[in-house]
DNA sequence: GTCTATATCTTGATAGAC
DNA sequence: GTCTATCAAGATATAGAC
């Protein structure tokens, strides 16, 4: 109308800076990335970089809160309840194996992250403490509803959920041939009723 | 005798050398990590250091082979059977718990080495190869005596086992409040008959 | 066996022109 | 919005003295 659509000029740059970011940081980390690097690949000189994203953990975090806004886990992660939830994780899975990038990005930042000076550190550690409440919370409520075996508990099993999902990630990056979304399934299987 | 002991002449150095790449690969992973820094912490200058070992590489790949002397990985797994290797790898993970460094190294490492570029990519394909073969093995013997759940297959239950493992290093560097032999005692005991 | 000194490259970030 | 030019700091590695 009356204004300027000028808010989303270099809403395309943006958004090829960030894809582009994503694929390299998932390649070699955070660390083992430059921001020149990054740049060149999108044909720019990495002051132009710069210019949308101040500094490289700005980057970063510009990458992952993208991420979580696009795979809308506060949407399509909070309505699903007991073991349409624990589904969703095997359809993840299987869907994974499909996008190496997106699992090399999150295996590879999450064990760096592990260091509590690295800049996404307490976005990780934010990120598994919601993502084990939520799969606690599914087993509860598929125990509620008769369906787990007797003798497991629901927060021990969340977080072997979220390990087995994480540990499978990297064997499945060394070895590629192996089926990350069978194993989830056989073991979620052997947990219920 | 009639010779030379100078043959671990420096042998110190480079012990120390070893112990201190070791924490330094553990707290920043070897892309985070300057051989000025390993150096510097062992009260050497970097040449004095790449006097004895060539590269960087070549100090990383020490460090994992040094390890793997130590904790007598070919002597004390080759020797375990059946259930015997199976508690042998959650008191494995009890005696982790005391060893931050040691569980940093291998959490940032194997990730990091997923990259085809990494210098530690060989070994790490090769370590999880080994170790899967040996924990099927051990899964195979289990169920051969009679102590296996019905419809649990020894190679899935190796690499979730294996998987469960790295998972929970994450998730204990995250919050080391978090019991990893506990989870992986439940697990492996809901599998047994 | 360890040093000083240095070569060479790459890094993240800034200044200022266009 | 993107550039050139530049900075200061860090990296790996080598040469050669002692």
């Amino acid at each position: 109308m009356s204004g300027h659509e000028l808010t989303d000029r270099g809403a395309g740059t943006r958004a090829l800076i960030l894809d582009t970011a994503l694929a390299a940081f998932a390649e070699s980390g955070y660390r083992g990335t430059s921001v020149r690097d990054i740049a060149t690949r999108c044909g720019l000189t990495h002051p132009a970089l710069l210019y949308h994203f101040p500094t490289k953990a700005d980057l970063l975090m510009a990458v992952l809160r993208r991420r979580d806004d696009a795979e809308g886990r506060a949407a399509g992660f909070a309505d699903l309840r007991g073991a349409a939830l624990l589904d969703h994780l095997v359809a993840t899975a299987r869907l994974n194996a499909g996008r190496p990038g997106v699992v090399e990005l999150y295996a590879t930042l999450s064990a760096e992250a592990t260091d509590p000076g690295h800049p996404a550190h307490a976005y990780f550690v934010d990120r598994y403490a919601n993502l084990r409440a939520s799969v606690a919370r599914a087993y509860a409520e598929v125990a509620h509803d008769g369906g787990l075996r007797p003798g497991i508990d629901p927060a021990t099993a969340a977080r072997q959920l979220v390990a087995l999902m994480d540990g499978l990630q990297i064997q499945w990056l060394l070895d590629p041939s192996l089926d990350m979304a069978e194993a989830i399934e056989a073991h979620v299987g052997a947990q219920l009723a």
